[in-house]
DNA sequence: TAAATATTAAACTAAATGGTTAATTAACCT
DNA sequence: AGGTTAATTAACCATTTAGTTTAATATTTA
């Protein structure tokens, strides 16, 4: 299956190098070299991962002499937590409807059924 | 690298079926074959869906005659959405810094620099 | 023009993913 | 015991992923 954006964005999102240059590009934009300091694998590696990033539309890149600066792309992430929100919601109410269900098994035990 | 918890639970999202799969049983408790009916895909592709929202605990498995239902397992997907709404508040702070920028720049353009 | 810096491309590897079909296990019902 | 239903396992395949090292491209600077 051609993955759609939703699924894009979670793939980008599952690994711990991409979630990190994303929580610092949220200081601000930064260079390829400024984003794989942090890190121990090669600048290509990190390069790869922030080609991920952009086939995601997680970010963006602008040029700048001989820089690529990356800035994030708010939008697909917003549309991320949306999903997960709105499910977070159903999920909840689950719960909410199990606790009623409990509390009232507590104080009226032939209820149940 | 051996993927952590978050990891594993974004990597599991980043699939339209498991998403699919994981609204169902929002709705509440189903069996294998319940959650495959949708899917045009054999019963053992999704069988190893499943296999993977469990190792990635977003879902556990009862067992009850032969049918092995499985149910939503909300707390790691809680962590998922904290970690996208936490840096949520910090794009969009960004984006209300640059808003009050562009805001200041109209009305005393002298103040650029 | 030549050297240095920033970044990507190429070629390769090992492991994971997502699917298939055929066979197997487990529990139920006559 | 034998058949049916539910689900997993096994074996296979094609594609993608995450990393490596080496080479190439583009831009600035001396």
């Amino acid at each position: 299956m051609l993955p759609d954006q939703l699924s894009n964005t979670f793939a980008a999102l599952a690994d711990p190098t991409r979630r990190a240059i994303l929580a610092r590009l949220a200081m601000g934009e930064a260079s390829v070299k400024e984003l794989a300091a942090p890190f121990e694998m090669s600048l290509p590696a990190v390069s790869k991962h922030l080609k991920v990033l952009e086939r995601a539309r997680l970010i963006v890149r602008g040029r700048s002499a001989q820089w690529r600066p990356c800035r994030l792309e708010a939008k697909p992430l917003a549309e991320a937590t949306d999903w997960l929100e709105h499910y977070r919601l159903l999920w909840e109410q689950r719960f909410d409807r199990l606790d009623d269900y409990l509390l009232e098994l507590q104080n009226n035990p032939e209820s149940r059924g």
